[in-house]
DNA sequence: TTCAGGATTTAGATAAGTCTAAATATTTTT
DNA sequence: AAAAATATTTAGACTTATCTAAATCCTGAA
């Protein structure tokens, strides 16, 4: 068994390490996780010796085979909960990160497979994100960042990679969930926002919100 | 916020000090905590400084009101999540106090009032004992043990203390559960053994068993 | 009422995970 | 290619929760 540090540094590290052109590196992961860089090295090291990470240092880390396979089921309960939280609880898709970062390092041999049984076996969590089955195969969704649209590209909004609190409220506000229809009015080259139409309303979105919006079925 | 190891000892003070004739005394916190007597002296001090405890050295320990608050709300947490393991995800009661044990803990304003409602509140978890409501009220039962029984008496299973996955295994093996009508046939005053009767068979319990035992509706 | 044995506490150690500050390695700049 | 800037690691300290071993307290039996 592992401990909850030791499952939160190998899912910040899968989720880093599959992020396009990225090497995970201490001080990235160190933002990451909100620790000092000495933190990481110190758990890098003590990783690499438990084989689930390949280290060496001043180069950066991966996960090993068997790291991944952690990093995966940690990723699976957390959505899995997610979903439970969402679909039986009644919870908006804000409220449920913090709860989930809890619920997913919950030990037990049989009460996730119980779990996805009685959610019906959800493919997607309530931010849209895959969720891993019990073998560690991850769904594919194929959806595409908002920045790498072109202007009159039309789509549904499929999922949002930050899960925060306040950038699902700043969505809520602006009146964008997923599902909804969305269309490419305007790209600005000078800073990479984008203006959007809704079915209801048009907005202008900066690159910083933009990164963080996946479509799907454009054209 | 408290550590899960604060939680943990002062959900065990509460349900020693909740025994007839017993002070909580160090040594009998360690023995029911599986840890060494020095452990225990040392987080009663930290018990004691953060006033959830009233500890004199030598003198045993109680909780304090407001110890006594946050115990109750972990059996709380506890007892709900029971309900839900059997009640939703098809465990078995003798399946769910470990996970409950580690899902007691997570901690959230709003998780377990929404699961409560979830769950249609319950008033008792799947081994009969009664779950505190958001203020800490505890429902009554008035169920007695077997061994405060006299021959004659007949009533229906209500509850277990024990609820060890090898006790209600043992149950379990021997055909009882919650609900069943049992009558008292015999006592054995020797070694306090009980020789009872349910609707489908007979057999004798020893006092061992008898004493985890609580019936209702006895007559 | 003393003293032996049991109960409890103290002292000091350990492990996990974190931090700060200092040292060292790497990369970038000139 | 040396100096400056940045990134990373090391060294040592701290906190929490635990332990062992030794010291101390308490109690009941002679």
């Amino acid at each position: 068994m592992f401990s909850q540090a030791e499952e939160n540094y190998l899912k910040n590290i899968y989720s880093l390490q599959n992020e396009p052109d990225t090497i995970v590196s201490t001080n990235l992961l160190a933002e990451k996780m909100q620790a000092k860089a000495s933190s990481i090295t110190d758990m890098l090291k003590k990783l690499s010796f438990k084989n689930l990470v390949d280290y060496k240092k001043y180069q950066g880390v991966e996960l090993t085979e068997k790291g991944e396979e952690i990093a995966l089921k940690v990723i699976r309960n957390h959505r899995l909960w997610e979903c439970f939280l969402v679909d039986k609880l009644q919870y908006n898709w804000e409220e449920i990160h913090d709860i989930a970062e809890q619920l997913e390092h919950v030990k037990s041999e049989t009460l996730i497979n119980n779990l996805e049984k009685f959610l019906n076996f959800p493919k997607f969590d309530p931010h849209g994100d895959p969720i891993p089955d019990k073998n560690g195969r991850v769904p594919i969704n194929n959806a595409i960042c908002l920045l790498d649209l072109k202007v009159g590209n039309v789509g549904i909004l499929n999922s949002v990679k930050d899960t925060s609190e306040s950038f699902l409220k700043f969505l809520n506000k602006k009146n964008i969930a997923l599902g909804d229809r969305i269309k490419i009015v305007d790209i600005e080259p000078y800073d990479n926002s984008v203006h959007i139409e809704t079915r209801t309303h048009q907005l202008v979105l900066s690159k910083n919100i933009a990164e963080n919006l996946f479509l799907k079925h454009f054209k």
